[in-house]
DNA sequence: TTACTCTATATCCTATAGGATAAATTTATA
DNA sequence: TATAAATTTATCCTATAGGATATAGAGTAA
């Protein structure tokens, strides 16, 4: 019952969350944070669940809140971790 | 353990997720959709689980790829789902 | 070398998000 | 006003996302 089209769209939303984890750890480092703080900060405890969020392993990504949390901290807009390439400084 | 910070956050997400809700409703109605069309159209076979969403009801609510995929079925940026009062006709 | 710090890898557990079903209610319309 | 279409309300089930723990590896500095 896997469609074709469902893969293809499969495929596009890992895309998706590896977009918004390359941001994540983009904008992370740019404030010189390091996973547990940020951890820390969004109020995730584990380390490894960032890391694994930030790599998308094992099935891991940031959800709705976490990027909301995310943002926040690291004092930017939603926006800006959905797309690849982001020119803004 | 629940401090007080953690309760504006979650009010915040709230808020958040509400938002996005009014937003899929208001652009799949502009569409001319109804909420069952929609649902399928994004792999979603409950009709209960799509309104539930879009009302916020028993927790239920759009994650990312409900949300991704729901701009592309109506043909709109991630984005536009995430700010109250859009402007953009 | 030792001792830190940060990150990655792997595995496990469980609360709950995602979804299904069914029935009730509202809205539109012939 | 009957009937169909759309939405809401309520309840249930279960796969898995979210997270914890533990260990290992890589990099740095004293």
């Amino acid at each position: 019952m896997q469609s074709d089209y469902d893969n293809v769209e499969e495929n596009e939303i890992k895309k998706f969350y590896n977009t918004i984890s390359k941001n994540v750890k983009k904008y992370r480092l740019e404030k010189g944070l390091s996973q547990m703080d940020l951890g820390l900060e969004i109020g995730i405890k584990s380390v490894a669940f960032f890391s694994n969020a930030e790599c998308n392993r094992y099935d891991k990504h940031f959800n709705m809140e976490h990027v909301y949390k995310i943002a926040k901290a690291l004092d930017r807009d939603f926006c800006d971790f959905l797309n690849e390439g982001e020119v803004t400084p």
